[in-house]
DNA sequence: CCTTTATGTAGACATTGTCTAGTTCCAGGA
DNA sequence: TCCTGGAACTAGACAATGTCTACATAAAGG
């Protein structure tokens, strides 16, 4: 049970067929059970049933394995938030309620792959499918921001640039600082109930309680 | 010029006399150029001028040498924090903003070194020195914001624990969310201004657009 | 004074990421 | 169909790291 199944060629050939997709659910697992720390791109080469130097010819270094991997990781982001707007009320204030609890819930959910995320030092935002993948996810709360203030009685043209950069920064921050405190400090994560659920429902009461700085004051 | 200075022993002796503080001291020096995954055991012991294995002496491991370092830097940002509220205005929502003033700017000054405080893979809060300063500076927070409440009407003893720990939770993870995010997110980065000054008044901006937010609605 | 113990050294070991040289095999032009 | 160029993969080398063990030195205290 040690060799993977090679989709595309025999079990004991020599090419693998399809390699790079291979690595790529190989590190999930692998960064999934041992955290960001423990990830090695050995090991990640053994689990897919290859030699160490094979990873080279798709990723050409870790960063570039790992930076593939967070793309793939801004995607499923991406998705899952569409999937939550589209099941939340289309008022604007729920759909950007909506967009926070999804970056929590994913957070929450794939903890080390989340903290690979926003990790500069082991990944490479030149990338062009990860930078692409990140912008899309930075969108949509941008989005859900300009329909809260737009909802209100201003039209979209004459929304002051300041206003929704000042309100995304403060609702990115707020649920980032809440995941990523969550996730890697226990007087944090004890202090909001230990639970993802409860912290959910912690982040969601918070979101409600801010509702009028987010649609309030012009400037 | 390699060998560092051994203030109580002589140049070439056996034993350095204050290896600990040498080496956390190389250990800053190190962290601040190279970052922290440049860090290395052998390099911080390099330029300490002792062997490889000197360090597990004082510290044990790599994780006990990163815990004993980072329960520094809660030291550091306590006392910063202690600065910036006597500096700061005495009324309640002041204080509260000094701190956040002064938990950012610590980080952004110290950039790997923040990073280090909360990554609970590399070092570990059951370090007694390192769990007691870092609940110093978590008490400043939660202090401000009872001082916010009780500013209002009621006395301490009836503050219902569930408004602090959630107006703690939403004054920590908005400031730790910005932190972090300006410390490694490009995208968030540029949308703030780029320049620590700018983040830092962008930061103020939006905790004096909160402070509604915390004053208000008891429950 | 002498022995115990803290402090440092030196070398070994397994493991890692990357490089290089050599294999294997697929695909496309003659 | 053959054959040839290049993509995909292997195997071994290399320097570097964290930790372990055996040993050397010195300081401290009975």
């Amino acid at each position: 049970m040690d060799r993977r199944s090679r989709t595309k060629s025999a079990e004991g050939s020599y090419h693998h067929g399809a390699l790079r997709e291979a690595l790529l659910v190989a590190a999930e697992g692998l960064i999934g059970e041992q955290g960001l720390e423990g990830f090695t791109l050995r090991e990640c080469a053994r689990r897919a049933g290859v030699s160490h130097g094979a990873p080279a010819h798709h990723f050409g270094d870790l960063r570039g394995l790992l930076s593939a991997f967070t793309a793939q990781s801004f995607e499923t982001l991406d998705a899952l938030t569409t999937r939550y707007r589209e099941a939340a009320e289309p008022e604007p204030y729920a759909q950007l309620v909506a967009s926070g609890v999804a970056y929590l819930d994913y957070a929450l959910a794939n903890r080390a792959r989340f903290q690979l995320m926003f990790r500069s030092d082991r990944i490479d935002f030149g990338y062009p499918p990860l930078h692409a993948a990140a912008t899309r996810v930075h969108d949509h709360l941008r989005q859900c921001v300009v329909a809260v203030l737009t909802g209100e009685a201003r039209q979209p043209e004459d929304l002051p640039d300041a206003a929704v950069l000042a309100r995304t920064t403060q609702a990115w921050s707020f649920v980032h600082g809440f995941a990523t405190l969550y996730l890697d400090n226990g007087l944090f994560a004890s202090q909001v109930g230990g639970t993802p659920a409860r912290a959910r429902s912690a982040y969601v009461a918070l979101m409600l309680g801010m509702r009028d700085t987010f649609e309030g004051d012009p400037d």
